[in-house]
DNA sequence: GTCTATAGTGGGATAGAC
DNA sequence: GTCTATCCCACTATAGAC
């Protein structure tokens, strides 16, 4: 048996480009995107950063793999929490809110769609769509819950509004009973 | 009569303030948030980028100074057109797409309010709270817009989608007829 | 108010040895 | 697959002459 099989379904390369991953994801959350260098990454591994363009061909590749875990984290947090609109907007806001470095990453910039995992970005989107069966609808809905989740996290609203109550107003604008 | 008389209201380091917002702001607008250096503003005055901070703290007042101007156009944007929800919403859109990057740097971060000109931002805001009253309803509506806006402005959205009808579905959701 | 010169920082990425 | 050494780049900002 070779040493390849006890490592499981991945080879050493796979784990490095894991361990890559998380290393930024933590990076992200503890210190946001300025720490989010080839030479940080490395340094939470324990190695130099040419020794990442082993693993990744570039900086944006490491990025799109980022996204990609994000995306993930984000369908699980959904697929998870209550299946109706509210149950859904709680979830998004919160993922949102608990990390919002690796929220702007994947939503402030275009998606490389061609690199990721096929379907990745249907699977994400697709617990609001089974609420909301018009696409527009959907769609109208689906940038209403960013804009406040990426002005919450900007900080752009004035000090002390109810913020709760403004995705109240969300829910309700876009509630399929009405 | 003195020369600064001559120059009108402000004197001539006035002038070369608004002749860098200017200058960046053409930047902006023709190459995106990384043509926005010092070296290149200056550049676009004919001076060298030392120059300018005998008109600018540091580059960050000049950045305030810009999405001071932005609000400003915003405001004026949405006082010119048509007052209703749909209005407000078209004139958004219309101003977001026309200047992207612009749009971006007015949005992606904090707002520096105690460097802002008092009453700025509220004044940008006016438009829609005259036709939202409920403070919470405006929110998620405001947000909705930007959501919108800043998604196709980062192509988020699937290829050949009809976002005009995602637009009429904000509207429709948040109509005060209803 | 402009200039030149430069300090100081940090980044992405490659070559070639081991 | 990791290392060291290095290249090349670009930026903000300051000092001091004019």
């Amino acid at each position: 048996m070779g040493r390849a099989m006890l490592r499981g379904r991945f080879g050493v390369a796979e784990d490095r480009r894991r361990q890559a991953v998380s290393a930024a994801r933590r990076l992200l959350d503890a210190e946001g995107e300025d720490a989010l260098s080839m030479r940080r990454i490395a340094a939470e591994l324990g190695i130099r950063a040419p020794s990442l363009y082993k693993h990744f061909a570039d900086k944006a590749a490491l990025e799109t793999a980022l996204i990609a875990d994000g995306l993930q984290s984000l369908y699980q947090a959904l697929d998870a929490g209550d299946r109706g609109l509210a149950g859904i907007a709680a979830s998004y806001r919160r993922f949102a809110l608990a990390h919002p470095h690796l929220y702007s990453l994947m939503t402030e910039r275009p998606l490389p769609r061609t690199e990721l995992p096929a379907g990745l970005e249907d699977q994400a989107a697709s617990p609001l769509h089974e609420v909301l069966a018009d696409e527009h609808q959907a769609r109208a809905a689906w940038a209403a819950a960013h804009g406040l989740a990426i002005l919450e996290i900007h900080g752009r609203f004035p000090p002390g509004a109810d913020l709760q109550a403004a995705w109240d107003a969300l829910v309700t604008a876009f509630a399929p009973e009405k």
